[in-house]
DNA sequence: ATGAAAGCGCTAACAT
DNA sequence: ATGTTAGCGCTTTCAT
């Protein structure tokens, strides 16, 4: 019940000065006489006084907690953010209050008010659905917010990622001049900016550049999940497709295993690339062909945003989105 | 600047009531006319107010929020009980403050005296190496703490997990049965509670049942990680081991590339069987026979476990270890 | 270099 | 049913 009972009030009467001190030794203040700080110090130690951040996140206005929201902690992809994320965050001597997205009736905008209730000093955003509600409260929000590995139609919405709609191209190109004529592309709702403005323009302007047609009935719309491409692999061997880009990685395990599981061989009959290059991409034989970038600085890079925005206030050079450089690597899954 | 400059004060003032009203009404107090309610919620909305939720735990001496200790978030096994953590705690309307307890120069301790200092209500540490000096930190918080997916020696820290020892004996017996006479066992230190107490010992009492002599060089230290099972596969290999039992799957994922990458068929002439049942042993060709444990409830029924100790304060009763049931799936890496 | 005192925004007795 | 008031434990002017 006595919970946290020495406070900075104890240690100021043990001490024989005023708490005002005590608070400027705790927060390394200068100016205080190196006896009188070794004294305090000394009483803290001896009451094993810890301050309590909430007192001070209420008195200071800040609390050193970031919110971060992800959709899937189990998905390779946002995970590895995350890594990133929490790194820098703690170099920083930062914590992140981390919301799953897709929980139980929480919609994202529900989740982010509640982080800003909880009075965070900024924000990371994980996850391609931003829907212009979610925008609009970012837009308002009195702490900064930064997307990681996504992005936003609202330029004043910093992110940090990579080129989607280049490395799209890539990939699809790639594809095509395997001589595939039927190339599949396999992302998540075609409504979010992510795929709407990038990989769908990407992949459509591969096409163009080797003339052959759109056809509409080749992109696959499904949640990102092992299971969802898995389910896809005889759909897409019936319609003729001999090889898919596939935007994230479990989707493209799933694929993969969903192909071979028919007799379909990979890369030989069906090839595949992919586009996170989580570490599932070199676990899965055949392993993957992928789009490379770097997940933990996309994560990494983010948070160092963050802490720019947090402390600036409001330096507009720091809203421009933060474009990472991407690769390719060729694996085991085309030929 | 002006961060939440509409406060419950203002609120007061607009709808012509006390601060403790609106604070009633905020708190669903049943105590309130409906037509005062109603009088303050419309002004509530009109003005946009949030609750500020640090004051709140300042005046309140509780935060909503938990601390969740996690040792690697990229690691499935823990990522899919932080799933049923946070489910979880999202139905209680607690939040989280994921740390991880790997990161650069953090050390366990560390990072749950950041925890306490945060003022969290409780605490749900994850992973393996829980040392002495740790576990007296945690036997002398003010605020419970709840043990997922391992365990202490110390009787009075509450985990929720299954049964170790007899998960490994089986799996262990499996393998000798099918007549294999050196089987490895590859754990991460020797020297944690659920090597030491659990994994070890299952070993041994298969071992010992199989009239089968312990050999400790067939005991294979190497933290989780797809890498080191990767490297071990030679070794292994050469010492004429023909089957392990692997605790982490994502280790057992790297020894069974490893393997197939020497040539070497699982499981035609190596056999594994791996420990923890993530997505990764489905995920794999050959699937990986597995241990099985209901990952998510392990985190759900943690957190379960963690409300009913932050609301009964000192009930005994419910230190006791929960033990889930654990079940076994052959796969195609045994015979 | 140090102290006094006024809050930060809320909850929780205690009155009425 | 509603209001008054005293904190919660700290930071931060403002004096000295």
């Amino acid at each position: 019940m006595e919970k946290q009972s020495v406070t900075i009030y104890t240690v100021a009467r043990e001490a024989n000065v005023s708490m005002a001190t005590v608070s400027r030794v705790v927060n390394g203040n200068q100016n205080v006489k190196p006896e009188t700080r070794d004294k305090v110090l000394a009483v803290i130690k001896k009451l094993n006084y810890r301050p309590n951040a909430v007192a001070r996140g209420l008195a200071s206005k800040k609390t050193t907690t970031i919110g971060v929201v992800i959709p899937d902690i189990t998905n390779d992809y946002f995970a590895e953010l995350a890594l990133g994320i929490d790194d820098i965050a703690t170099m920083y001597k930062y914590n992140m209050i981390l919301t799953n997205s897709d929980a139980d009736g929480s919609s994202a905008i529900k989740v982010v008010q509640n982080l800003f209730a909880k009075q965070v000093d900024g924000v990371i955003f994980m996850g391609h659905d931003i829907e212009d509600q979610l925008q609009a409260e970012f837009s308002k929000a009195t702490v900064p917010v930064v997307v990681a590995g996504s992005l936003t139609n609202d330029k004043n919405i910093p992110s940090v990622r990579i080129d989607y709609e280049q490395a799209t191209k890539e990939a699809v190109s790639f594809l095509l001049k395997h001589g595939n004529k039927k190339v599949a592309l396999l992302i998540g709702s075609r409504e979010t900016t992510i795929n709407k403005f990038n990989r769908i323009p990407g992949y459509k302007a591969a096409l163009k550049q080797a003339h052959v047609k759109f056809n509409d009935s080749l992109v696959f719309e499904a949640d990102d999940s092992y299971e969802n491409g898995y389910k896809l692999a005889k759909q897409m061997v019936k319609k003729g497709i001999t090889a898919a880009f596939v935007s994230d990685d479990s989707s493209a395990a799933g694929l993969l295993n969903g192909l071979t599981d028919s007799n379909v061989k990979v890369p030989e009959d069906f090839e595949i690339i992919t586009g996170n290059d989580t570490k599932l991409a070199t676990i899965t034989r055949p392993t993957l062909t992928s789009i490379t970038q770097p997940l933990y600085d996309v994560g990494a890079v983010a948070m160092r945003l963050l802490t720019k925005l947090m402390s600036n206030d409001n330096d507009d050079e720091e809203k421009q989105p933060v474009i990472l450089q991407h690769g390719f690597e060729e694996r085991q899954s085309t030929r």
